[in-house]
DNA sequence: AAGGCGGGGCG
DNA sequence: CGCCCAGCCTT
């Protein structure tokens, strides 16, 4: 780490600088030395890539070294036995990993050979998006960026971007602005440098500010929002709701209502009244129950059948003929109280 | 779109 | 001691 990050004068400095080339410049100066990141040995970036999966680097060295003393090339992989590959990850956890490793080599041995480009790497089991990326830049130098969680963290920050991270919007966004900024030279030094940065510096709480070689850029920074991003919502789940709609006929006809033109949801569509809203209902019975989920919500409806004596009818409803209801809009839970009720 | 996989770190 | 953790596959 270089003792003057925090200086001004060097601050101004790095501005001419490009993004990526500040980290790849503060990447060489000085990155934790790991055993995988002494080789470009597609075989062992791929082992290292799949340990790293869910998995801390400080705990997988220990498996990495013993992993690839036991199985040293791809050829002692694929002819292992399953039982004895699944012993060497035996306290790493996640076992199908091990499993798609030796799978997957296997499938390289029979083809003769590595993949070498993204979407061949990404065929094979156990490698998805991540680590496709991974192998891609680092193994061969090709230009695709990787968004593991620790870039996530850099790029919401960097960028001061609050966007939900589930979000498949915010994911998209994400990915862009790594593609944009991927140094095209060193795409794999420009990936382990963002991973670094934020296992090392750009920390989930805390992040080492003073000390970060693209503070002078860090949007979040500017704002004073660093410790609050990456934003991640909280799956919500769905709220339970009670109604209780009634279905009123006279003859062929069925009584509806129309919501609202400015309804949030399904505005000015046709459905049936709720119970409270018929005062004058007379000859209820319930005809059932059925559960109907809206965005996170989910609703109990109980359907009941009754009359209503003539003249009673609220204003703003209106008698219809289930023929019609093929050229109006209706409400699921509507077509479901009457399909409910048909089926009786 | 959601759930399962496993171990470790953290409050 | 619960709670969280963003990779991949399956349903």
């Amino acid at each position: 780490m270089p003792g003057w990050a925090t200086g001004e004068r060097q601050a101004t400095e790095d501005d001419d600088l490009s993004y990526a080339a500040r980290l790849l410049a503060w990447f060489d100066a000085g990155h934790r030395d790991l055993p995988w990141r002494r080789t470009r040995d597609p075989y062992r970036i791929w082992v290292s890539e799949i340990m790293l999966q869910q998995t801390r680097a400080a705990a997988a060295i220990p498996y990495y070294e013993e992993f690839l003393r036991r199985f040293p090339t791809v050829e002692a992989l694929a002819g292992a036995p399953e039982a004895e590959v699944l012993a060497a990850w035996s306290g790493l956890g996640y076992y199908s990993r091990a499993r798609n490793l030796r799978a997957g080599a296997a499938l390289v041995v029979e083809r003769g050979g590595f993949p070498s480009d993204l979407e061949a790497i990404r065929a094979l089991p156990g490698i998805g998006p991540y680590t496709a990326a991974a192998v891609a830049s680092i193994a061969f130098g090709l230009p695709h960026a990787v968004l593991d969680g620790n870039v996530i963290r850099v790029i919401s920050r960097v960028s001061n971007d609050p966007g939900d991270i589930r979000a498949p919007a915010t994911r998209k966004r994400f990915q862009a602005a790594a593609d944009e900024w991927l140094h095209r030279v060193r795409p794999g030094a420009f990936n382990q440098a963002m991973m670094e940065l934020g296992a090392t510096v750009c920390l989930p709480r805390a992040p080492l500010c003073l000390v970060c070689p693209v503070n002078s850029t860090c949007e979040a920074r500017m704002a004073g929002t660093q410790n609050q991003l990456p934003v991640k919502l909280g799956k919500v789940k769905p709220e339970a709701v009670e109604s209780r709609v009634v279905i009123v006929r006279r003859g062929q006809w069925i009584f509806l209502r129309q919501r609202d033109a400015d309804a949030r949801r399904m505005a000015g569509f046709w459905e049936l009244p709720g119970l409270e809203d018929i005062p004058a209902l007379i000859d209820t019975s319930v005809v059932g129950n059925f559960q109907h989920t809206i965005v996170n919500q989910c609703y109990s409806v109980t359907v009941y059948r009754g009359a209503m004596p003539r003249g009673s009818a609220p204003a703003g409803g209106k008698w219809m003929k289930p023929e019609l209801f093929t050229d109006v809009p209706i409400t699921t839970v509507t077509r479901k109280a009457l399909e409910l009720l048909r089926k009786r």
